[in-house]
DNA sequence: ATAATTATCGCACTAAGTGTAATTTTACAA
DNA sequence: TTGTAAAATTACACTTAGTGCGATAATTAT
C-alpha cells in the first residue's frame, strides 16, 4: 500500500526531489531576507533558521553566503553557450551571441532582474564575484563560439568577439540600472550590441 | 640641543616617515610570507607578528589582507591614465592607450610580475577582486580618453576602445603566465595590442 | 610644559567557514 | 519485510577575519 502512496510523478526519486526543494527553500528565503535588510546585514544563521535548517547543512547546499545569488546567474552561462552552438552558420559570429543573450534573457522577469542587479551592487564581495563570472562568460562563449566556426586562423577574432559581447552586456546592464528597468532588458542589449557593431564594423570579421 | 637634533631630512615629519615605514614592512613581510605559505595559509597573527605590530594595528593600516596585495596594484591606474591624457594628438586612441601601458609596465622589474601574478592566481577572493581593478581600469581609461578626444560623438567608440584595451592587457596576462615570464610584459603588450587592433581596424575609429 | 592629535594596542565580540563524528533518512536488495 | 549501504542532517568545537571601544603611548603643536 504504501507503494502505491509512495511518489507517483516524483520527478527522479524522493532524495533528489527533496535535495531540489530544499535548495530551492534557502535560496527563495535567503534572497528575501538579503531584499529585507541587505546582503550584509543577513546572518547565515538567520537563512538557516528561516529555511528550517541548521547553520552546518546550509553549507552542505552551498560554500559561502555569496553563493545564492551565484547559483541564480549559473546556468545562464550553459544556456548561451547552448544557443550560441546552434546559431546559423550564415550568420555573424557577434550576431550568433547577440541572439543567444538576447533570447536567454528574454526568458527572465524583469522585476526578478531590478531584484538582482540591486542585490549585486549591495554587497562588494558578490559585485566581485559578479566580475569573476564574466570573465567566465566570456570564456564559456569564446569556446562556443571555435566550435560553431572552427577555422583556427579565426580563433584571436573570435576571442575579441567574446570580450565585446560581455561588454555588450554590461553595457546594457548598466543602461538598465540606470533607468531602473524602465525598458526591457532584451531592447538594451540589441541596442548595445548594435552599437558595438558599428563602432567596430564586426560585420567585416565573417567569411 | 634637542632641537638640532631632531629630524634633519626627515621627509615630511618623523610621524608620517615611521607611518610609511610601518606600512612598507608589513606590505613586504605580508608578501614574503604569502609567497612562503601561500595566501590562504597565512594568517593575520602571523603578518601581524613578523612585522612587529599588534594584529589590530594591521587594520589601522589596510581594510583586509587582500589589500597588501591591491595597495601595490594602485597608482598604476593614476599613471595609466596620465599618460593616456598627455598622448600625442596625431595618434589613434588604442594607440595612445597601448603606450601608456607599455611605459608603465616596463618600470615594474619581471620577476615582482611573476610573483604578484602566481599570487594573484592563487587566492579566489584576490582574483576576483583583480577583476573589479580591471573594470575601474576600464572606467579610469576611459574618462581619460575623453578628455583627450572630448568629441562626444566618438564617446562610444572611446568606450569600446577602453574595454578593448583591458581586453589586450587580459589577453598578454595569460601569455606571460603561460611562458612563465620568458618574455617580457612589455613585448607580450604590443602583440596583444596589435592583434586586437589588426583584427578589428580600429585604426579606421579615427578622424 | 602642556594640550591636542594620532598611532598602537588589548580585549571582547560577531560572523563566516571547516573538520569531525554522530544521527537520521532514503535507497535497495535479500 | 528487514537489514544494510549511502546520503542527508545535525551538533559541537574550532579557526580566522574583521569590528567596536576604550586605554595607553608617542608625536606634534602651543
Amino acid at each position: 500500500m504504501r507503494k502505491s502512496e509512495r511518489g507517483v510523478e516524483t520527478g527522479g526519486g524522493l532524495r533528489e526531489r527533496k535535495k531540489r526543494e530544499t535548495k530551492k527553500r534557502i535560496t527563495e528565503t535567503g534572497i528575501a531576507l538579503f531584499l529585507q535588510k541587505g546582503i550584509d546585514r543577513t546572518t547565515l544563521d538567520e537563512i538557516a533558521e528561516a529555511a528550517g535548517i541548521s547553520r552546518r547543512t546550509f553549507f552542505y547546499y552551498f560554500a559561502s553566503k555569496d553563493e545564492i545569488l551565484l547559483s541564480l546567474q549559473s546556468g545562464i552561462g550553459e544556456m548561451l553557450s547552448d544557443a550560441v552552438r546552434k546559431a546559423s552558420p550564415t550568420s555573424t559570429p557577434i550576431d550568433a551571441v547577440r541572439d543567444a543573450v538576447v533570447s536567454v534573457c528574454s526568458a527572465i522577469p524583469t522585476a526578478d532582474m531590478i531584484e538582482m542587479d540591486w542585490l549585486m551592487r549591495t554587497s562588494p564581495s558578490v559585485q566581485a564575484r559578479k566580475q569573476v563570472s564574466y570573465v567566465q562568460q566570456e570564456g564559456e562563449i569564446f569556446e562556443a563560439l571555435k566550435e560553431r566556426w572552427p577555422d583556427p586562423e579565426r580563433s584571436t577574432a573570435l576571442r575579441i568577439v567574446a570580450m565585446l559581447s560581455v561588454g555588450a552586456m554590461r553595457i546594457a546592464g548598466d543602461m538598465f540600472n540606470r533607468e531602473q528597468g524602465t525598458r526591457p532588458m532584451a531592447e538594451l542589449l540589441v541596442e548595445a550590441f548594435d552599437s558595438v557593431v558599428r563602432e567596430v564594423r564586426l560585420g567585416d570579421t565573417r567569411a
